[in-house]
DNA sequence: TCACATGTTCGCATTATTGCTAATGCCGGT
DNA sequence: ACCGGCATTAGCAATAATGCGAACATGTGA
């Protein structure tokens, strides 16, 4: 498996992925994408008490069952999508709004 | 103690249901994902560009292939799922944020 | 024109979420 | 204890997104 010269493009891509991934592996991505899924899962739960409305009834608006709702709830779910969730929003007059901030540098000083 | 009715909790979703969907129909639903659809592929494709990055590095990046970033780069595509986007934000070195904000005016609470 | 890079679309296998029912636990009211 | 409402979990069928390769369209430069 020698490594033979690649295209420019190529090692553009490998340089960034060092960066990104090889510093602190994928671990900072799925700690990351663990801790997006229980704020979602808190945001639903959370919308759905504000509202007044138990997982049924929120089913109901939303056109699912009362273990759809369970599901989304739970912060260990991972298949949150960006439809249920906008299903779920506008059930409750709501909606979603999406946004990408920078992570934190590698500040990751003491 | 209240007098014990039928069902005062289907009530309530009714209630809740006339609310906010009978008054204005799905269509106000159907166009807020459409236009949150839309808002995520130019995000992904913004962040892409800005990061200098062609669909197949960011792929690369990412883990897939430039067809597939090129379906999350479409405004109409509606599959758009909260870990495809972790993963993107995480090669990125950015980090999704996702907040439920009132659709419109508040509901003058009653 | 040719070659290359980029973006796009198509088709299909794989994988995952959704949808649904039923069963279970848990707590509060009667 | 019984009962009712609520939340949770398990299982499975149906639907949908992903993964992947290949081909096509466009533009740019040699």
């Amino acid at each position: 498996m020698s490594k033979s010269k690649k295209s420019a493009t190529t090692d553009a891509v490998e340089i960034l992925h060092r960066r990104y991934y090889e510093g602190r592996p994928e671990r900072l991505a799925a700690l990351e994408e663990a801790r997006a899924n229980d704020s979602v899962a808190r945001k639903i739960a959370a919308l759905r008490v504000k509202a007044g409305l138990t997982q049924r009834q929120l089913a109901k608006l939303v056109g699912t069952t009362a273990s759809v709702i369970c599901r989304l709830e739970n912060a260990d779910y991972e298949g949150h999508s960006l439809a249920m969730l906008n299903r779920i929003a506008a059930a409750l007059n709501q909606r979603v709004e999406i946004r990408f901030v920078q992570a934190r540098e590698r500040v990751q000083h003491a």
